[in-house]
DNA sequence: AGCGAAACTTAAAGAAAACTTAAGAAACCT
DNA sequence: AGGTTTCTTAAGTTTTCTTTAAGTTTCGCT
């Protein structure tokens, strides 16, 4: 795991990196904003140390800088300034936690290790098929990257095709996956909202089987 | 948001409940490690401040069920313990946060918009979405430059919109964000809240997907 | 080619969801 | 306690979705 200390006393910053170091990091070391910008560019940068105090400018200018990216790097601040008022700003100005000199390494490293932790986790669940992608908990659907809005019914059956690409279902399948139990459906709604859905898409998206049903997809 | 409080000393939790309730949570409380699981279990449960000294057990053991879980949820332990080494064994536990006893509410309360900033993915404590911008920790909303004020309520609800930007949220989640358990809502109470919101941005603001729910922002 | 079954299209009635409005309850603030 | 703001409820209205049904087209089969 790749780490930027940012840290301008040489002291303090020696005995870190050395103990980062038998942490397991690999460590990056910045005594000035200019510098740690510098580090930061290079894209492979996963963590933060960063101390407020530093002779060219203010640590909250790095900050400001790291959110401002797409990437998510967690920042640890750690500085001399300890207040609740400073600790409120820094955290609220985007930084993940918040240490107050004087620090013990071993609660510095645990809440390393908190936020290292965190960086592997991220889930979707999208849904594709050519040009359409569906996201299901978003409720979203997007044709070549132009979102477009269904009504409750031709949503779920879209959905209901999707999640069974290159399957054919019947509209008897369909029907069961729309509708209550004991919900009869009278008559050709299957048909009506294919057609309607049909109206939405590229024409060859859904593909009947004439006696067998429809499918979306490769097959 | 949905938080489960777990205290047993009724004087702190009483106080913090009122507090968390201004700031815009949805409180639950436990005072027993029996009451937080049964809490958890409804699923509804978004962030969790946790005590660790319980009458019947440790609040360790309602760590470790929440991180067994496969749904990421938040934990800031909140105790009496405060020695360094209490810290590393709570963090590595898996806690998110740590906090010990005697604390200051700002400070915990920004540590708890740490944590649901990042359950919402965003990296500060802006939401912005189009001319309108809302300060999470300084409860704000700007409407083009101009701040306005907003009931509670219609702050939460507006907050839970735009922490989804892009994502349709149905009636019944946005009702359980922003309603403690128990307190039913017999009636239309969210499409009330939406009507006054809507009065006060543009008429294109918040989007209504008939059946499906409510969106902000970009689809 | 012609027949029948299946699927498509269309429009209109019916049902469901959301919007408005207003009034009473609850909470909040001196 | 009195006045004010905010919240909830409920009923009436409007909008949109869903289903129905009837007419049309397409397809596959003999």
């Amino acid at each position: 795991m790749h780490l930027l200390l940012v840290e301008d006393d040489h002291l303090v910053a020696q005995g870190l990196i050395r103990s980062l170091r038998q942490e397991g990091y690999s460590v990056e070391h910045s005594g000035t904003v200019k510098h740690a910008l510098e580090c930061l560019s290079s894209g492979e940068i996963e963590l933060v140390i960063l101390d407020l105090g530093l002779p060219d400018g203010d640590g909250s200018q790095v900050l400001k800088h790291i959110k401002a990216q797409k990437k998510v790097i967690p920042v640890v601040i750690l500085t001399a300034r300890g207040s609740i008022d400073d600790k409120v700003q820094g955290l609220d100005m985007g930084a993940d936690d918040y240490l107050a000199k004087p620090f013990d390494p071993a609660e510095l490293f645990a809440r390393l290790r908190v936020a290292s932790r965190r960086i592997n986790q991220t889930q979707s669940s999208l849904l594709r098929c050519g040009d359409v992608v569906m996201d299901t908990s978003a409720h979203t659907v997007k044709l070549s990257g132009q979102s477009l809005t269904l009504p409750r019914k031709e949503y779920m059956l879209l959905k209901a095709l999707m999640e069974n690409q290159g399957r054919v279902q019947s509209k008897q399948q369909l029907e069961n996956k729309l509708y209550q139990w004991g919900e009869e459906v009278g008559s050709n709604a299957i048909e009506v909202h294919i057609h309607h859905l049909r109206k939405k898409f590229p024409s060859d998206f859904i593909k009947t089987l004439r006696g067998i049903g429809y499918v979306v997809g490769k097959r």
